[in-house]
RNA sequence: GUGGGAGUAGCUCAACUGGCAGAGCACCGGACUGUGGCUCCGGACGUUGUGGGUUCGAUUCCCAUCUCCCACCCCA
């Protein structure tokens, strides 16, 4: 048996409702900000990825989904053509093999999966000269993302991003405290909108390139004498990436890293106003947040305000959502000056954490038709086709089924109505119409199916 | 990538020291030819995750492998 691959997975009914529900909700919070979709590939080159996300981080380097692309062909050699010339499959190996660009084609050419969004984004804003439009732009996205680790609960190598990025010239605001509060504040209600309690926003400022490198060479430096009595993954760490030491859970060190010099201390002038901007705006609309100085992000991009959300009862991937500022990222990819803020949410860990309250969401049909006997299939989908142009979700049966079976299966599919279809109904021109919840059943004209259907619960 | 646990019917789970692979729910049909939910009767349910090995005989023991779960790591 073919089964799905090593951390993918099918949705199914009844589930992919709540999934429908989350993603309409976010369309719905997203608009009343007025950030609009964007649909960026799945495929990207593998540079952009190296270069936004950062070439050393553990997305880059060992997570991600990438291979070199084929060089230039002729198309002839891989495919393999039917006698009437259709395209069947590709060719053998050993037949594409010889097909090659010989020597002199140096372009080699390295694609990857998308291990995240907003490198895509701030790609597609770049390629499409997006700051020539008026204002900030406000751009969402929805989609499936790959990252090749070992899966667990709420963590796939498919697994699904809702994020929003708010990205323009400084001119336009982008680097305005108030995006940043804004973002958040509209995070906060979204999670209300979808029901999540609970939630917990941590936030910090990683402060900006120039702070980023005085810290590191404190934290360094102060790492120095005591990385010794750390832990084996601290060590590692103090050399390869001392920010991360502040992730460690290991509670004998937790006195050392307590004594650890802060990002906070090391924040410039600008850095710092803008940090407390955040906070006043956040404070004044009331979402509620706690500081976190430890918080680091995994991603070479990030600047000044860092943030996540988290929610207990996921498990070890309790971070439900995660983003921050990238004010140079534009820059990094050859584009103008472009500071911005976003974030992108688990949709696979908000579904996870929906999942209790998740089997009100299946919406079963309003009727289900039962034709009953020969030549009934037809007066049966005419009755189906006006019920349905009337907005009434309808499923049908067969005319072969007993009446027993239709009524059975009505009620099983959760639907409200059965409506019997039988010579009787199609002679007198009016239908029996039954509650399945009641029981209760009547006849009714035609002309009044529809109406009645829709009256819904009263009998 | 590292460590640990688990894989048996669609689902939840049984099967003693190695001896015919089972139950409940769900599914299908009948009792009941145009009236569901209740009841009764019957049916289909499976290469015991996969591949090897030991054995007269393996769901059970051994090896390998795959997948899921938990933790680490990392992140959303």
């Amino acid at each position: 048996m073919i089964k799905a691959i090593r951390g993918t997975r099918d949705l199914l009914p009844p589930e992919t409702a709540l999934w429908n529900f989350v993603e309409s909700t976010a369309r719905e919070v997203f608009r009343t900000y007025n950030f609009q979709e964007i649909r960026t590939p799945i495929i990207e080159e593998l540079q952009l990825f190296q270069r936004s996300v950062g070439e050393e981080t553990d997305i880059v380097s060992k997570e991600m989904f990438s291979w070199e692309d084929r060089p230039s062909l002729k198309r002839e050699a891989y495919e393999v053509k039917s006698p009437e010339g259709t395209i069947v499959g590709p060719a053998p190996a050993e037949a594409r093999a010889e097909t090659k660009t010989p020597a002199g084609s140096t372009q080699r050419t390295y694609l990857a999966l998308r291990p995240e969004n907003t490198a895509g984004v701030v790609r597609a804003y770049i390629e499409h000269k997006l700051w020539d439009r008026p204002g900030v732009q406000k751009l969402y996205y929805i989609g499936p993302q790959f990252r090749r680790e070992r899966p667990q609960k709420g963590r796939y190598r498919q697994f699904y991003q809702i994020g929003a990025e708010a990205i323009g010239p400084p001119t336009a605001g982008s680097e305005s405290p108030l995006r940043d509060a804004e973002v958040l504040e509209m995070l906060a209600t979204l999670l209300d909108r979808l029901g999540i309690k609970n939630w917990t926003l941590e936030l910090n400022s990683v402060g900006c390139a120039n702070d980023r490198a005085s810290y590191d060479a404190a934290l360094r430096q102060a790492l120095e004498p005591v990385k010794a009595r750390m832990c084996a993954d601290c060590q590692r760490r103090a050399v390869t990436n001392p920010l991360r030491v502040f992730d460690c859970k290991v509670p004998e060190d937790q006195p050392i890293i307590e004594k650890l010099p802060r990002i906070s201390q090391y924040l410039d002038e600008p850095c710092r106003q803008h940090f407390s901007a955040v906070q006043e705006v956040l404070k004044a609309v009331g979402v509620p947040f706690m500081l976190n100085d430890r918080l680091v992000r995994g991603l070479d991009y990030y600047t000044r305000t860092a943030f996540e959300f988290t929610h207990g009862a996921l498990g070890a991937q309790n971070a439900i959502l995660g983003g921050g500022r990238y004010d140079g990222l534009s820059e990094a990819l050859g584009g103008p000056q472009a500071p911005g803020i976003g974030f992108a949410i688990g949709e696979d860990r908000v579904v996870l954490a929906l999942q209790e309250t998740a089997g009100q969401l299946a919406k079963p049909a309003d009727v289900y038709i039962a034709p009953l006997g020969a030549g009934m299939n037809r007066e049966a989908a005419r009755l189906a086709r006006e019920l349905r142009q009337a907005g009434i979700v309808v499923d049908l049966g067969d005319e072969s089924f007993r009446l027993k079976k239709s009524l059975e299966t009505a009620s099983k599919l959760g639907a409200r109505f059965a409506l019997i279809v039988g010579e009787n109904e199609v002679q007198g021109g009016t239908f029996a119409l039954k509650h399945l919840g009641t029981g209760q059943q009547q006849s009714v004209p035609r002309s009044e199916l529809a109406g009645r259907i829709q009256s819904g619960e009263q009998k």
